[in-house]
DNA sequence: CTGGGTGGTTGCATTAGCTGCAATGCTCAT
DNA sequence: ATGAGCATTGCAGCTAATGCAACCACCCAG
């Protein structure tokens, strides 16, 4: 809608990949090197790109510190924290908190294993939504078309043979996902690690957020974790409750 | 410089308060509704704004990712890491990373207390930059010019009845601190709270980096805390080895 | 069910301010 | 010294952002 505004947005992600100077920046966004600068220098003043010694452009504190800000905002974790925090100490695997938000999901807590094996993975980062348990719960509750329109554009990678291959499949395991109420990653992502995951609902009965426990396969059998299931979904029937009961919620996701 | 983008990037610190609607936006922008509305549109179309069924806008799921790839491009971070859980392993307490930016200093890294008692914080949060020990060892090595303009602009809340009162005495502790290679906050920021801390060099000797150990008063006293500081100086030495012996460092801090 | 209020959205004429060019300055390596 | 490479600045032209006003959709009160 506005182009300035298009242009200087563009700089950011691209910046995300790594540092880049001047005649990077106004090549990859085809415009003058002068327009660029001065892109730049508003993004500058405002915290979201730093200039570091060599000159080159990175992205800045300021953005780092809004993200923070932008998920304290969010009172689904504020809520599900603490009962992230006691799912953690009663089996002590990873616990992960995610969203929905326009065709991405991402995680928004975490709690880390007590187990010297841990997985990767960071708050923040946008989560593999094709074959990740919370991010089939969450796909799994939009309405159909949107359901439908965001298949289409996925990609479906293979990260292992038991990624989920295509659009079809997706959607088949979507609907079971909706019908049992509960999913399962098997070593669709990393080969060795399994999770599993419930949906957090609102009053209204859709779903808000989920969560997941993962574990690599040499702490436990993939049977062993499913043996959680309960305890996971009590958690999240937890936290719905809790969520959906406060009348003040001022920032209803 | 670019007024369109300057408005634009206005609008994220003013979500990061909270939601806010069209109105709210434009009047806290002084620009017209019309006006705001295309602004907040090409905000949304980049993802760094969310628009919630109620119609208000919040910071955007984009905003976080993007955050999160800007902190794994530090490779600072990177290598520290292995070296802060170590330590947290060694002592028990909260390990902190913190970098300086543009009169900021943040939170880059945590490895979190093994004790119940926990401190408050969060990695991209902005430090007390007047009273937290890596705050200090991080503006301590400014050169001298910059450290006299972002001391004469800073404020010094009076977090407790320790924390730094004025520039002349901030100015004095930095001395201190440059002196002698550490820093400490005893009760500066949070009453029952301390913390030591030691700086990380890159290799030309500037400070790149600085990490704490932060403990309340109620799991050890803050001389027990400052039996500590060899052991946080070594690691804080070991790090910045490893920093400053990479030759393929591709993004120096 | 109706009228008015609230808040979001759209089309358009005006002109502010963004753009690209070309010239200048700076740094560094040869 | 010299020139190549990159950042920076001043300026004229015109694109594209702006504010206005009209319009729409929704909600509540009468």
């Amino acid at each position: 809608m506005s182009q300035t505004v298009d242009r200087a947005l563009s700089i950011l992600p691209l910046l995300a990949e790594g540092p880049a100077d001047l005649g990077q920046v106004a090549d990859r966004l085809g415009v003058h090197k002068s327009t660029a600068l001065r892109l730049l220098r508003t993004l500058h003043e405002h915290g979201m790109v730093y200039r570091q010694s060599d000159q080159r452009y990175r992205l800045g504190a300021r953005l780092i510190a809004l993200a923070q800000e932008a998920m304290e905002n969010l009172d689904i974790r504020e809520i599900a924290h603490p009962h992230l925090v006691r799912l953690n100490e009663q089996c002590g695997h990873t616990v992960h908190l995610a969203v929905y938000e326009e065709d991405e999901v991402l995680y928004i807590d975490k709690v880390e294993s007590r187990y010297p094996v841990r997985m990767y993975s960071r708050i923040g980062k946008p989560v593999a939504i094709t074959v990740a348990a919370v991010a089939k719960l969450l796909l799994a509750d939009l309405p159909e078309h949107e359901r439908r329109a965001l298949s289409d554009k996925l990609d479906y990678p293979m990260y292992t043979s038991r990624s989920t291959p295509n659009q079809e499949a997706f959607l088949k395991e979507l609907a079971k996902v909706r019908e049992q109420g509960w999913a399962t990653d098997l070593g669709g992502h990393e080969e060795s690690i399994n999770c599993v995951a419930a949906p957090i609902r609102g009053a209204d009965g859709r779903v808000v957020a989920a969560m997941s426990v993962s574990a690599p396969n040499v702490v436990v059998t993939a049977d062993e974790l499913l043996t959680l299931l309960p305890l996971v979904r009590r958690t999240a029937d937890d936290i719905s409750g809790e969520y959906s009961g406060r009348t003040s919620a001022k920032n209803p996701v």
